[in-house]
DNA sequence: ACATTAATTGTGT
DNA sequence: ACACAATTAATGT
């Protein structure tokens, strides 16, 4: 655990910050597809991320989800520490996508190393800074691009954070992440196939170039 | 190995 | 968007 901590915050942290790290946090590893925040919950612990890649997911009234953004390694959940400082609900439901290593750190440690590190605010604000772009670059995707041009980004994204060129998904899982029906989006893979981006089969294609 | 069933994907209206 | 057809994977016998 300490060298997973180094070697991914390392740089950012001093080492007596890294060192209380591993005194209060507790090591975590989870399968792809384990459900690590609900929405609803309340927060007991802030995530940091060693490597995987985690998945932050909006849902509306109706049940139907939005993709928001992934989380990868060194990242951590901003909705946590918002939470936090007021104490209220997680607005959102974060997915492992791929298999996840973390360390959860309990949050009454969050204030108290606001005070003490600087590299603790640092990373805090860069964070927040972060995940606001991220969240900036989606809306700007749903509101102004078309679902082609999304659905090919998707595809980029997933492939990117999941170092993988093979896109483990149904049809009908891409279109809920897009928030967009099944039809739609096979219609859309068949044509990307036809350019040749992109080989089809069943749960799972192959990204050829995009 | 074959038949049955369920789930995923393709297509026309 | 809907309905249905076609295809493929999973399961039981």
């Amino acid at each position: 655990m300490i060298q997973d901590l180094k070697e991914q915050y390392g740089t950012i942290f001093e080492n007596e910050l890294i060192n209380e790290i591993v005194q209060v946090g507790t090591f975590k590893e989870v399968p792809e597809g384990f459900k690590l925040i609900e929405i609803g919950d309340y927060l007991r612990g802030m995530p940091l991320l060693i490597s995987g890649a985690i998945k932050i997911l909006r849902e509306d009234e109706d049940g139907d989800e939005l993709l928001l953004y992934y989380l990868e390694k060194g990242d951590t959940c901003s909705m946590t520490m918002a939470c936090c400082i007021n104490d209220a609900k997680s607005e959102i439901r974060a997915i492992a996508e791929t298999n996840a290593k973390l360390i959860m750190v309990p949050i009454q440690k969050m204030e108290e190393w606001t005070a003490k590190y600087k590299s603790w605010r640092n990373f805090v604000f860069n964070s927040y800074h972060e995940r606001l772009n991220e969240l900036l670059s989606t809306l700007d995707s749903i509101a102004f691009q078309k679902m082609d041009e999304r659905l090919v980004g998707y595809l980029k994204e997933k492939a990117r954070v999941t170092k993988d060129d093979i896109i483990h998904n149904t049809h009908q899982e891409i279109a809920y992440d897009l928030h967009s029906s099944r039809v739609v989006i096979s219609r859309l893979l068949k044509k990307l196939e036809e350019m040749g981006k992109i080989k089809l089969h069943r749960n799972y294609l192959e990204i050829i170039q995009l």
